[in-house]
DNA sequence: GATGAATGAGCTTTCATTCAT
DNA sequence: CATGAATGAAAGCTCATTCAT
């Protein structure tokens, strides 16, 4: 999952990060980041910060970074690939002929998880990072991928199966986000709530 | 709908734009940074390009406001003022016995229309504009009553008529976020879509 | 005691302030600049924290005054004018065949007096508004003048009268300044201090 | 002898200037603000001004301190270690058991080599300079000491020495101040008018 | 390969001064 | 004459990026 190609010529050659010691470097630079953007905005992120919440220089940086926004891009490209992974996970899973119930289940409890994880960063990417076209393409595209392995195994069930699973699929996942990752006040527990997120799916899907 | 009073004892008064005058300056500086915010995000958006675009100084923008943020301030809080407006007329439309599928329709509708109106802003201040901690509370706040508002209505067909009006709101809200702000591609057109999620929602709150 | 006239050709005609409400006018603005001065020093100064001090527009200060400069240059004339009225009155004083001791009181109370009469502003002035070329000379000729007089008194009893008087009054002014107007901490009353000063510059005199 | 330390804390850590190229850096830094402050005042200093004369940028000017009033700080400190060195010195050749006349001698000589060293820079210092109440601190605690050490040595002669040494500290200091840093005219020239001020100061303690 | 001092474009903010009303 | 809204040059300050060591 490397940083989205930028576009402009390189002055400098980025190092490849092949090594052992430079993909700490790396990581350490990438999770300094993440960290940063978490607790303190996109407006607390500076390239010096990072630098030294890493504990390496900002030349180093440099070494392995054109900019500053290709570590946002690196941040946001594992995000994504967390999301792939558990989108293959979710692949597997509902793979055989399931019961609506338990597509639902999964799909819900799905993106619940990958909310819970980091939901502090999650919404200063979600708020306040400032995504490229290009970025947001591939969190289209992910979504794609999403709706389209459940519309496949909905199409067992239903008809107008991708229009469904679109539904599915955003409702769930605008719910997961708005209920874990903002800090909205809610009448009922998380769970409670989710329950009846899950009942509507599913009544709709049965309906 | 002031804008939200800043904390911070001015050094330099500011002036209160009682004359016409002043309310047009006021307002093209508000415009100006709105369409900037809507056109190169917030990362555009500063002083002196929101004073050329507003057709005014500098100085004139110090003039009536304090800083950048209370700009954006005045720019959330005409925002929230629209949805509270809405919520108004939607209050009135709402008041009698109405039908289940009537208060969705108009709930769903009315977020669509809210959406509709300057999406491209509408991102720009969901995705990138820091907001602050006053300003969050207000958004809540309006969330809640809208919420209130429709669990009222609801409790005439329904029990845990909050707890359902809150699934409803948030679906209804985010659902419209994103299919009309955000630009994602969508198996069929929004207002079958919208369709959809209507017919969701009812089926829901009648099983 | 005009402002001291400004080189630059002056855009706007000045207005003199030869009517009672102009004069009234011209008043309060030098005396909510002097206020201010004493308040808050010399970067408390601006132009409109005059205006609004002396309850008239800035514009209204353009009509009196060219520049900020202006304001301060006349704040310091009447400072000036003070002490030549003081050294009048004390020549007055002085114009006899008076002793040596008396000679010294009165320099030496004089001075004290000058510098108790506001003293806030009296050290502004002195230590942080930014005086030009032609006030200093003004300032120089103000003390040269008092030179002279006390020379011409003190020519009675001593040789080299200009000198020492030079040594008198230098002395006298800096003292006064240093235990009045600076707020520096003194082992005895300033009246004991004073009172050894005066015996100094007696003994001096006499010996 | 560092410069005051700055309350507020600092959002962008400051660089410390360990290694000989940052020293000299800071050095180029102050030098250039003394130099641009002896020549065209305390108005004439800013901070774009400071790096072009230092020969630096910007950026480099706030590497190192926190604003331009730091650096107005390091000036008074570095200008108040040259006095207390000198008050070093000075205690070193005052220590024995000296008579009246040296005493004074030492203490005027070295009020006025004091003041003769950059004169402008001390009346700038002096009569423009926004100093903090700190810094006037500073100031006083080191006149206070100076008083100290000189009624020690007087006190072997004289009762009533603090009272004494401090009538005798200020007014060699205010004259010197006067009559090299002020460019007041003189009837004679500064020697001769410092060995009257001798006399005077000798005539009273031996009084 | 690292390092971190230095750079400087770009932004924010102030305030003396002007001028339409 | 007076007003005060508007102006914009000039400063202050930040931080992504470069480059000498």
């Amino acid at each position: 999952m490397p940083a989205e190609s930028r576009k402009k010529t390189p002055k400098r050659p980025l190092r490849q990060a092949k090594q052992p010691r430079s993909k700490a470097t790396v990581n350490a630079i990438v999770e300094a980041a993440a960290r940063i953007l978490a607790d303190d905005g996109w407006q607390g992120v500076n390239t010096n910060a990072i630098a030294r919440r890493a504990g390496v220089s900002v030349g180093s940086v440099y070494e392995y970074f054109p900019d500053k926004q290709a570590i946002l891009a690196v941040i946001i490209d594992r995000h994504l690939a967390e999301g792939e992974d558990m989108l293959a996970d979710a692949a597997n899973g509902l793979a055989g002929g399931m019961a609506i119930d338990d597509i639902v289940s999964a799909l819900v409890f799905g993106f619940i998880r990958l909310h819970e994880d980091d939901p502090r960063l999650h919404r200063a990417l979600a708020s306040e990072a400032p995504i490229s076209a290009a970025q947001r393409k591939r969190i289209a595209a992910l979504r794609s991928k999403i709706v389209t392995l459940v519309a496949d195994v909905l199409s067992e069930h239903v008809d107008e199966a991708e229009l469904k699973a679109t539904l599915l699929v955003d409702t769930a996942d605008a719910l997961a986000h708005r209920w874990i990752v903002d800090e909205v006040g809610l009448p009922a527990s998380a769970d409670i709530m989710i329950a009846q997120a899950s009942k509507m799916l599913k009544g709709y899907l049965s309906g």
